[in-house]
Formats: C-alpha cells, sequence, structure tokens
RNA sequence: CGGGGCAUGGUGUAACGGCUAACAUGCUCGCUUUGGGAGCGAGUGAUUCCCGGUUCGAAUCCGGGUGCCCCGACCA
C-alpha cells in the first residue's frame, strides 16, 4: 500500500487525555480514533491487525475445536435474561424496541445461543455441538480505562459447546486449552500468557482465564514458576499450593497481568433456564452440559501492544502486523528501484511503501512508530550496492541484502 | 458508584482579575533540503467545555452541570 494513500496521519505527541500505553501508541499511530470514553473507531492498519487476530482465532476455532462460525444480533429481548436470572446486572445496556418491548445490547450471547440451539437439538445423535463467532459485545461499564483493554463496546470471540454427558464436556473443555495456547502463541505472546485457575462460581469450583504478564494489567496472579500455570489473586485464599504441581503457595510469584481469555465450565445453568433437554440412547430426557469460551479481540491487540512497545513506538509479531515490509526510499534517485521492489514483493506479500515527500528522519520515526517487522531502505548508498538496507523492528543492527536475495524475506 | 485530578487553535503547553489570549507543533503557499521528526520567509487556525453568578472588567474568582484521566468498588 502507498502510504500517500493512507488517510490517517501519525502525530508526535498522544492527547493528554490517553496515559495508557496502547491507546497513546494507537492513536499517535493512527490505527485508532477514540469516539468518547471506552470506545474507538478501528481505521486501516488497526483494522488489518485486528482482522489478522481475527484470523488466527478462526483457524484455531475451526480446525482444532471443529466449532462453526455463526453472527447473533446485538439486540436481546430483556425476557430471555429474566429467565437466567440476569437481568439485574448493572453493566447492561437497556433500551425498547418502538412498541415497547424491553431489550438489553448483548454483553454475552447465552440467553440468545441456548434458545437457538434448542431448535436443532433433539437427540443425543445431535450431540456435541460447537458454535461460535466474533462480534461486539456492550458493556455499561461504570468506568472505562486502560484505552482498548476495558471497552464498552469491543470484539469479542465467544464458543458454546453443548455436550450429552461430562466427559465429553471435559475433553472438550481440555481441548480448548490447547487452542487458546496455540492462539497466545501464534499472536506473539506466549511466553508471557499463563493459564490461570479462577473462580468457577456457583456450580464449578474453578474457571480457567489466560492472563499475560504485564504492569498495564488489572488482575493480579500467583504464577507457579515451576509448571508455568497461575491462580487469580480472588481465590487465592482457597489454596493451599499450585492445584496443577503441588508446589507450596509461599513459592508462587504475584504479577500484574491482563486477561486475554478465559473458559468457563456452565454445567447445565443455561440449559435448564431455557429447558434444553436432549433424548438420550434409553430415551431418557437429559439436561445438555455447557461450556463457554470468550477471548477479547480488541483487548487483545492492546495486550500484544502492551508487551511489544519500546520508547519509540509498536513492536508487531509478524503474524499480526498490519505490513510484513515498511519500503522506504531515501532520495529521488532511489524512488525509481523503490518502485520496482515495491512492485515486485507486493505482489507476494503486504508492503507499506513510504512514497511520500517527507524528510528521512519524519519516514524514520513513523517507521518505528508502526512498528511494521521489516524496514527496508533504498537509498543512493545501497544502490551502489545493488542492496537494501534490512532492519528487523526489534533489532538496532542493519544489514545491506542484495536486491535479487530479498525474496528470500518473503 | 465513593475518592482524587484535569479541561485554552487539530495536538502539546503559556498567560497577575486589566492591552488584540502567547509559544511550539500541525496545516497552506514559495524557495531550499533528503541517512533520524531539516532551514528561511509569508499565511492559516480559538465562542478559553457548557450554564449561571461576583466585578467597571473573568481564560483567571464563586456555584452548578458535562466530559476525560487515575485510585478503589464492580467485572457471567
Amino acid at each position: 500500500m502507498y502510504q500517500s494513500k493512507l488517510f490517517t496521519k501519525t502525530v508526535k505527541e498522544a492527547p493528554k487525555e490517553e496515559e495508557a500505553r496502547n491507546a497513546q501508541l494507537l492513536i499517535r499511530a493512527g490505527f485508532i480514533n477514540k469516539e468518547m470514553a471506552g470506545v474507538y473507531s478501528l481505521l486501516p492498519m488497526g483494522l488489518k491487525v485486528l482482522k489478522k487476530i481475527e484470523e488466527i482465532i478462526r483457524y484455531e476455532m475451526n480446525s482444532t475445536l471443529k466449532a462453526s462460525e455463526i453472527y447473533m444480533p446485538a439486540l436481546h429481548a430483556l425476557e430471555n435474561y429474566e429467565k437466567t436470572g440476569r437481568d439485574d446486572l448493572d453493566i447492561l445496556f437497556r433500551t425498547k424496541l418502538a412498541t415497547g418491548r424491553d431489550l438489553v445490547l448483548g454483553q454475552s450471547h447465552e440467553e440468545v445461543v441456548v434458545p437457538l440451539v434448542k431448535n436443532h437439538l433433539f437427540s443425543y445423535r445431535d450431540l456435541p455441538i460447537y458454535v461460535y463467532q466474533i462480534q461486539n459485545k456492550f458493556r455499561n461499564e461504570l468506568r472505562a480505562k486502560s484505552g482498548v483493554l476495558r471497552g464498552r463496546e469491543f470484539l469479542m470471540k465467544d464458543l458454546y459447546s453443548f455436550h450429552a454427558d461430562e466427559e465429553d464436556f471435559k475433553s472438550y473443555y481440555e481441548l480448548s486449552k490447547k487452542a487458546y495456547k496455540n492462539i497466545f502463541e501464534k499472536v506473539g505472546i506466549g511466553e508471557e500468557t499463563f493459564i490461570t485457575f479462577a473462580d468457577g462460581g456457583t456450580f464449578s469450583k474453578y474457571s480457567h482465564e489466560f492472563q499475560t504478564v504485564t504492569d498495564a494489567g488489572e488482575d493480579f496472579i500467583h504464577l507457579c514458576e515451576s509448571c508455568g500455570v497461575a491462580i487469580n489473586d480472588e481465590i487465592i485464599d482457597e489454596q493451599d499450593s499450585c492445584p496443577e504441581c503441588g508446589k507450596k503457595k509461599k513459592d508462587l510469584v504475584k504479577k500484574k497481568a491482563i486477561e486475554v481469555g478465559n473458559i468457563f465450565p456452565l454445567k447445565t445453568k443455561f440449559s435448564d433456564a431455557f429447558d434444553l433437554t436432549f433424548t438420550d440412547e434409553k430415551g431418557d430426557e437429559k439436561s445438555v452440559i455447557m461450556g463457554c469460551y470468550g477471548i477479547g479481540v480488541g483487548r487483545l491487540m492492546g495486550a500484544i501492544l502492551e508487551v511489544k512497545n519500546d520508547e519509540k513506538g509498536m513492536i508487531w509479531p509478524e503474524s499480526v502486523a498490519p505490513f510484513k515490509f515498511h519500503l522506504i526510499p531515501i532520495g529521488k534517485k532511489a524512488e525509481k528501484e523503490a518502485d520496482k521492489i515495491y512492485r515486485n514483493l507486493g505482489k507476494e506479500v503486504e508492503v507499506l511503501y513510504d512514497d511520500r515527500q517527507v524528510s528521512v528522519g519524519e519516514k524514520f520515526a513513523d517507521s518505528d512508530l508502526i512498528g511494521i517487522p521489516y524496514r527496508l531502505v533504498v537509498s543512493e548508498k545501497t544502490l551502489a550496492e545493488n542492496s537494501v538496507e534490512v532492519k528487523k523492528r526489534e533489532e538496532t543492527v542493519e544489514k545491506l541484502v542484495k536486491i535479487e536475495k530479498l525474496q528470500s524475506y518473503v
């Protein structure tokens, strides 16, 4: 893409109202626009990053977890929440139809997916069922905070599983841990992200969260460094030791972290609320066992950024970067060759081509801010060697690479 | 929702109750310049968040709103 065609601009200083590192960088680089507290527009490069994260999630949902993607509405009937007892949640955005019927904006989709599945589930032969969606959620938070980490409208992946018995649920739940681990590794924060025992609510001992260690986080976890599992601070008082390997509580390390994912055994809480049942092999009617599995997609983008940045700007992992290469010509004489390189590389990978007539310093500063993995500089100097200077964003060393060898980086 | 802070061109900041609200940056035009946010010149851009009050006079003081940020509470 030609940088001159990008309608967004970078700015030197973030608005002073943003203190969160993720919001400062995303706004300075023109990835997002703030509409109000906790509500952001996604601009071209921000959207590209988000779409890449979505695709990584989709792949794991489809291939590892064999789930089917659907898309449910944001407008929900309040009646459904009366059935599950969640109609008094204070984070619900409430609204009405013109006819007066009470509605809420969806903050989660159990109240929609269970009646939906009820229309398609009758026999044990129909089970298990796995459905997921990637969709905006609305939560009327008393306090939005930390940039994109806690918004009032935000993109979320939510998966719901339906099982005939506890064993079948259990094995799927374990598989979901694996899928989640794959996702966080692929987006580049595998080393900082830990599965964490958390409160299971009234009907399960535990749920599990995926917590990314960063000072920007709003949770505290107690990390067991021997087995790489953590315990959420909210349940630490009930524990004597690591539930995974038995290491003593006093040897766990307390860290600040952000919850990027959560998986939750629901037992029959929601299926019972809507009489979601099936007929088993013996002809008996039984309740369906459920699980739900969430990932905050926008929050994940923010969490990646909190982990991957330096004083100059963002450092995107290649898997989610808006572009792979940032091509920068210096001087009139380099432009012709840069055009040619852009045409060749651009056929195979995403290249942001800085074709703007601005000073070198500005190009470099913007390049560091935007944080594309590979910076390619073409100048009279490099052309004398028939080369291009290649620099990885996360490294300080540059090296000259012959133009014909550039293909090996694709 | 409890506590604290802030609000001035697009952005970042300045201005004793008193002159035409200043500076930087941005943007426009011209010249110049191309290996780290370049230089010179000329322009442009503001209902000082809103409503009310005090005063001869309010960006500045007072009252009430609203918005934003931070701490806490909350977070199936």
